[in-house]
DNA sequence: TCTGGGGTCCTAGGACCC
DNA sequence: TCTGGGGTCCTAGGACCC
């Protein structure tokens, strides 16, 4: 591997596609060009959500997150598709097979936005060019506009292609950060949200130069050693690398779903939960991945939410084995009260390869006891105890026989 | 009849081990 | 006899992002 980085620093972009959902609507179906539209789920079931709206309906002062209703007051006339994913999938993998067109460093972020390294893409011209090159094929091959950033680092580059939208393209270089960054509110910087925006306020930094500036020790205090982080950042500093790899790298995969009304019917719930579960299941099956903890969530109808996960002995994928962690948990956990959303989450993931190596190791107490697997872990832990079949089984070492705690004791 | 669904990263406390 | 302290794993929750 070739670790030589040029000493001059790298080049990145930031590419971010404008009102994505809504811009491929337009793309399919040109009469909504030039239309107030919204992308939003169905009120009936309680998803009434704006996920995307155009730059028309904008103008109405529609926006993100707002609920159907609230935004039809705003514009009576505004248009209302369901989102249809499938089709922005497309778009998406279109959209990031183009920006590879420039470079083997693409890292995609989200459906509609990622970063290319192009320090050593000069071939195609200055990155200016190279910005506008992607710009212009965006428009002319897939009809969807896009924001470009352009930078020494992946922050610098996010925040610049915010800069200019819809279809602009940003500069932001180290020594433009006084000038263009520091005097933007803190909740426009990448990282910063309401809560720490407003702890922050609280203490006199309001803006990005208040942070560049703030003392560490009193950061470090107030956030942690995010605090520190965030310090940099607003000085224009950040040393992570474009890497191509971490989309496909997952850390949880899982799938939750508000319920079309509030249920505390344990079957009816025990039902979805099962749904929830399959989908897990297929999901992580996709993409080849085994969980090896399994999370639940419960959201009351007062949004209070609660999350409860297990450590499990052995990684999983199919749709029985995330079930019956997840009733498992469901039963334990739930206190009775009506549920308006339910989640189920694999994490902990291990790849294919490694699960079966795990998994080996079960078939060989499986055969051992003559037992179900799940029988034999029952088992276990019926004579032992938890503590036994978590100490005694173990899954990377060699013990196969649970030592029983009690027989180390004194008698 | 307000507030979706998919994620990531960090923190903090308790258990447990050496 | 002393009540120490570091390290890791597990669980729960919070903040943030698109």
């Amino acid at each position: 591997m070739n670790q030589y980085y040029p000493k001059n620093g790298r080049v990145i972009l930031h590419v971010d596609m404008n009102s994505f959902f809504a811009a491929v609507e337009m793309a399919h179906d040109s009469s909504l060009k030039g239309k107030p539209l919204a992308i939003a789920g169905n009120p009936e079931e309680r998803k009434g959500i704006v996920v995307t709206c155009s730059y028309e309906a904008r103008k109405f002062g529609v926006k993100t997150t707002m609920t159907v209703w609230e935004a039809k007051k705003l514009c009576p006339q505004l248009i209302i598709l369901r989102p249809n994913f499938h089709r922005y999938r497309e778009a998406s993998s279109a959209m990031f097979s183009i920006l590879r067109q420039y470079s083997n460093l693409v890292e995609p972020v989200s459906i509609d936005e990622g970063y290319i390294d192009i320090t050593d893409s000069s071939e195609y011209g200055t990155p200016i060019e190279i910005a506008e090159k992607i710009q212009k094929q965006l428009i002319q091959e897939l009809d969807l506009p896009c924001s470009i950033g352009i930078a020494p680092n992946k922050f610098l580059a996010k925040m610049a292609s915010d800069m200019k939208k819809p279809l602009g393209i940003t500069i932001l270089r180290k020594r433009d950060v006084p000038e263009k960054l520091w005097p933007l509110p803190l909740i426009e910087m990448h990282g910063i949200g309401k809560k720490t925006a407003e702890k922050l306020s609280s203490e006199g930094i309001e803006k990005i130069h208040d942070l560049a500036k703030a003392n560490d020790i009193r950061l470090r205090h107030l956030l942690g050693i995010r605090g520190l982080q965030l310090k940099e950042r607003a000085n224009g500093e950040d040393k992570r690398k474009v890497d191509p790899e971490s989309a496909n790298d997952y850390k949880s995969v899982g799938s939750s779903l508000t319920l079309p009304k509030d249920i505390a019917n344990q079957h009816e719930l025990l039902a979805y939960l099962k749904k929830l579960s399959e989908e897990t299941s297929n999901r992580l099956k996709k993409k080849e991945y085994y969980a090896t903890n399994v999370s639940i969530s419960i959201r009351y109808k007062n949004r209070q939410t609660i999350t409860r996960s297990r450590k499990l002995q052995n990684p999983i994928n199919k749709a029985e084995d995330v079930y019956a962690a997840a009733k498992d948990l469901f039963l334990k956990h739930w206190n009775g009260n009506p549920v308006r959303l339910l989640g189920v989450t694999g994490q902990d993931l291990v790849e294919q390869h490694q699960a079966v190596e795990q998994l080996d190791l079960f078939s060989y107490e499986k055969e051992a006891k003559k037992e179900p697997l799940y029988n034999a872990m029952e088992m276990l832990r019926e004579k032992f105890g938890e503590h036994a079949v978590t100490k005694g089984v173990s899954l990377k070492g060699r013990t196969h026989q649970p030592t029983p705690k009690n027989d180390n004791e004194p008698t």
